[in-house]
RNA sequence: CGCGGGGUGGAGCAGUUCGGUAGCUCGCCGGGCUCAUAACCCGGAGGUCGUAGGUUCAAAUCCUGCCCCCGCAA
């Protein structure tokens, strides 16, 4: 089949770069659509998107543009393609985009929908503390990830795994998944299963005050929070005077304890910061512990929660 | 020229205001104590103080240029 793919960051990029490995004749990615380059970091570098970087390396023409208006539309009906593939392209195609090849558009979804439809289900399912997800290919309609799926494949989430984890895990059993609907497709014997669409939520895209830490919540909100927020945007909470940015990149929540045995001399304080031999502890809210293990302060790189207690001058308490 | 923080043995920090012997908490190596230990005690190695100049009897510290890292904002 002659494949049209499009998709914008690291994840997108490696499956376009299994779909060129795995070609084998059967398969061929005749163009690549992706969102334009964009300035990035501090010194404001305009930089190709990762998935313009393996189109350009393996000479497949590339479209660059965040909309993919009628202009767009007719020059990805030119390559006369079977079918469209969209990993985290990061925008929506309308009717005529969906037209545009043979057989349509199919999606690699990080969820097992209907759950978590929406521009960030792996955050979500970290946020949420769901202990299963997992990835959904499906055929791409008008709505928001509502079209009939090709298949399923759950995967369990791992107590330690932070956001970057779970999408690198899941991004490789989209690959596989793909690989798999793929010839199904091709040989068209088979239909997609439409998705039984309740009220579950929507999975949007968490915005940085999201990623505010409060310490009135129990540890394992927390460190749902941090875990889920990790490596974009990441959680972080206000440490100082001068309020700065504390980053906390990882951290495990403890049990909780009942603060009222163990006599005057010990207080629990929202936010204060407890050493405890080696255990960097912050107390939170319904008398829990969240033990750091990994934080950044402003201005400095991520380092191990003990070598930041080791230098503190003081007391510290979070707001 | 968007705002700001930083570069000091392997790690995290102090010392810079006001120039004068390289400090703290760890790690590492060796020894001791111990049934044992991430605990405790003794000893040791390891640093051109980012870099290039300047001022000075003397620079981590004062002056100038440059390099690198990071937070915020976008």
């Amino acid at each position: 089949m002659k494949i049209i793919f499009a998709g914008t960051p690291a994840n997108a990029a490696a499956t376009l770069q299994a779909l060129l490995q795995g070609e084998s004749g059967l398969n061929e990615v005749v163009a690549v659509l992706t969102r334009p380059d964009a300035p990035i970091g501090r010194k404001r570098i305009m930089t190709p998107s990762p998935v313009a970087e393996v189109a350009e390396a393996a000479g497949i023409p590339v479209i660059k543009t965040k909309r993919v208006d009628p202009a767009t539309i007719e020059a990805l009906k030119e390559f006369d393609a079977d079918l469209g593939v969209i990993v985290a392209y990061g925008a929506l195609l309308n009717a005529d985009a969906l037209a545009s090849t043979s057989n349509g558009w199919i999606n690699i979804h990080y969820s097992l929908l209907p759950l978590w439809r929406g521009a960030a289900p792996v955050q979500n399912a970290l946020l949420h503390g769901d202990k299963t997800t997992g990835v959904t290919v499906f055929q791409l309609d008008e709505g928001m990830d509502t079209g009939p799926i090709w298949l399923s494949v759950p995967a369990e989430i791992q107590p330690d795994e932070n956001a970057g984890d779970l999408l690198r895990r899941l991004t490789a059993l989209g690959i596989s998944a793909l690989m798999q609907v793929l010839p199904e497709i091709a040989a068209g014997l088979r239909m997609p299963k439409a998705q039984v669409i309740g009220d579950e939520p929507l999975a949007a895209k968490p915005t940085r005050e999201a990623a505010k830490i409060n310490f009135e919540n129990s540890a394992l909100l927390i460190e749902n929070q941090i875990r889920a927020f990790n490596p974009e945007p990441v959680a972080h909470a206000l440490i100082g005077e001068a309020e700065e940015s504390f980053r906390i990149l990882a951290a495990r929540a403890l049990g909780a304890t009942d603060w009222s045995s163990l006599g005057d001399g010990i207080e629990h304080r929202i936010g204060l910061v407890a050493i405890q031999k080696n255990r960097i502890l912050v107390h939170c809210g319904q008398g829990t512990l969240l033990e750091l293990k990994e934080v950044q302060p402003a201005g400095k790189k991520p380092m191990a929660a003990s070598d930041w207690a080791r230098g503190l001058q003081s007391e510290v308490i979070f707001k």
